[in-house]
DNA sequence: AAAACGTGGGA
DNA sequence: TTCCCAAGTTT
């Protein structure tokens, strides 16, 4: 049995590796130091979103949460508020479950065992790769999006890296390239030449320190790898929210469900409507869910809120709220929107809250 | 195995 | 504009 990285120097290609990694590796704040804490909240913060985008969220994170007991006592609320905007909110309640159960099972100490590691919630194999290698030098590959990518070129792989069978092909290869070296330097510096160097559309080789290692680059082909099947276009939903206040002047927010899309997080009334229908169906919406008797009044806002698997065109009505004297709400909360700031919403609600501030200071009542 | 799960930015 | 991307995990 042959593998593609046999005829590769794996020494020097190390050597190489770590020395550019030495001279060019980034400051950024969670390589302060190898604080496992910080790591994993930098790791989970980093799936699928930019460095850019992460700084700003990790520093308010660590100043709010710094500690795993300090993060495990916070309130859910408070959690998900200082992650409002980075998305994949399942990701800051995986992390918060999983603090509370270091705090009661570990002791507080972030597990040093991969298997003790790996079976918290939201830790998956390259989140475990990578705080065991970057906080506790394990030897552990931390198989993300740079490293299929600078392998795929390296070693000329045309596996779909989109295949969950792909990476494991990875996580195979990769040990034999962690022995004799600093498991942590040398997985950021992995990682590091995939965000610089090795990019997805114009590869920097003539700046690679491991450009004379590498096979795709030898064949000419590197802006051809890594091969990645096209996602679907997202599918488009009609949506129609609404702003309902009472008596006085509170406006009616819903909190959505304990599972799937937006979990957990706040948002207006809102529901899929038919094209024609809006008027009917968002009037018996509120009816059934809420308890309340309004008629749609105007057309206030337009809204689009992308998503990597689905778009929401979202068209924003005032209602005309006629019960204003005794409800018996059956969902929702009366709040008024300097209270609603405090909850978190999704980026296309926070703009009907911004919106509808905005409104409402010009009318200055 | 494939789809769900957010968001903002660059070409 | 449209597409694709960015340090993935869960179901």
């Amino acid at each position: 049995m042959t593998s593609h990285h046999e005829n590769i120097d794996i020494a020097a290609f190390q050597e190489d590796l770590l020395q550019w990694y030495e001279e060019n590796k980034r400051e950024l704040p969670w390589r302060e130091n190898q604080d496992p804490y910080r790591v994993w909240v930098s790791e989970i913060m980093l799936q699928q979103t930019k460095v850019e985008t992460v700084i700003p969220y990790f520093k308010r994170f660590l100043e709010n949460f710094p500690t795993v007991s300090s993060l495990a006592e916070a309130e859910e609320e408070q959690v998900l508020k200082t992650w409002e905007g980075l998305g994949y909110y399942s990701r800051a309640r995986n992390l918060h479950s999983a603090v509370k159960e270091i705090k009661e099972v570990y002791g507080g100490e972030v597990p040093s065992s991969k298997e003790d590691f790996s079976s918290l919630k939201g830790v998956g194999p390259y989140t475990a790769g990578a705080v065991m290698s970057i906080a506790f030098d394990k030897p552990e590959p931390a198989v993300d999006g740079n490293v299929m990518r600078v392998f795929s070129r390296i070693l000329l792989i045309r596996d779909d890296i989109g295949k969950s069978k792909t990476r494991k092909k990875f996580e195979q290869i990769l040990p034999s390239f962690l022995e004799g070296i600093r498991p942590s330097q040398f997985n950021q510096a992995l990682m590091e030449l995939g965000a610089l160097v090795c990019t997805p559309k114009s590869p920097g080789c003539l700046l690679c320190p491991v450009q004379d290692y590498c096979l795709a680059r030898a064949e000419g082909v590197q802006t051809e790898l890594p091969v990645k099947a096209k996602k679907k276009s997202p599918s488009t939903k009609e949506m129609a929210a609404v702003i309902v206040k009472n008596k006085e002047g509170k406006t009616l927010f819903h909190q959505r469900g304990e599972t799937g899309l937006l979990a957990r997080l706040w948002e207006y009334p809102n529901i899929e409507v038919e094209k024609g229908k809006e008027q009917e169906q968002v009037e018996k919406y509120l009816r059934e869910q809420f308890g309340i008797t309004a008629t749609i009044s105007k057309t206030v806002q337009y809204v689009q809120h992308v998503f990597s698997h689905l778009i929401w065109n979202i068209t924003v009505y005032d209602a005309h709220f006629h019960d204003k004297e005794a409800v018996d709400l059956k969902a929702g909360e009366w709040l008024h929107v300097e209270e609603a700031e405090k909850l978190t919403f999704p980026v296309s609600h926070q703009k009907i809250l911004r919106n509808q501030k905005e409104r409402e200071d010009e009318i200055g009542s």
